[in-house]
DNA sequence: TGACTATATGTGGCTATGCAAATATAGTCG
DNA sequence: CGACTATATTTGCATAGCCACATATAGTCA
């Protein structure tokens, strides 16, 4: 990786909505839209751009399932990896990501219906 | 640290040029300024205001000495620790990280003479 | 096929951020 | 003090990224 391939990465990571889906991604594992959209109460428009980004950046990888679109984390390389699970296990200590998992459990059918 | 917390250190990382200084002061601990326009190859006006942005994010320190003010980084949290040292870690793979550590070593006379 | 749902994307406006060039600040030394 | 050097900041401009709103795509089911 140079230096622009490092900066790409961490500008996936500079915002907090992106960083919000990622967290949940991370400690759910698999997730569809309507998941996210619900957990995070934005709009669908801005979960979906941010979810596209992360995707074009090789981030997350999706599966459809009938109406369902499900995004999950790629592991590719080993320091992304590690940079993922880092910030994944600091975010125990995080109360705002920690509340979207909490509103993630009481909001989400596991469903989506 | 909440997720704009996060974001924000995230995009102090999310800059080529500050990622290139970055890792230069990862490596070799302290450096001045003019240590640092000598080895990228970069004018003064864009080294300083990413040193400034860098600072201003807390990222690093600054110590006066006559002329020259030496930078470097600051170990604040152990997020934010391990988060460098996995980058300075990566980056002894990376070709372009590694040409500056030579360029440092064949440009620069350590007392900015 | 038509209505409905889930998801993606185009457009326009606003703000943040990057660079270059010029200028300001501050220390040193004669 | 005045010349010189190192560093910081201002200004102007261009670009990138975000959001809201509207619209498009695609699957499902009756």
């Amino acid at each position: 990786m140079n230096s622009d391939e490092y900066a790409s990465l961490f500008k996936c990571l500079s915002e907090p909505v992106r960083l919000r889906i990622l967290f949940l991604l991370l400690d759910k594992g698999e997730l569809c839209v309507c998941d996210i959209v619900d957990t995070l109460g934005l709009s669908q428009s801005v979960v979906s751009r941010h979810l596209a980004y992360l995707r074009n950046n090789n981030l997350l990888s999706t599966r459809r399932e009938g109406v369902w679109i499900y995004y999950q984390v790629i592991k590719v390389s080993p320091f992304i990896d590690k940079l993922l699970a880092l910030f994944h296990q600091s975010g125990e200590s995080s109360s705002s990501l920690q509340a979207d998992l909490k509103k993630f459990s009481t909001c989400a059918n596991r469903d989506c219906s």
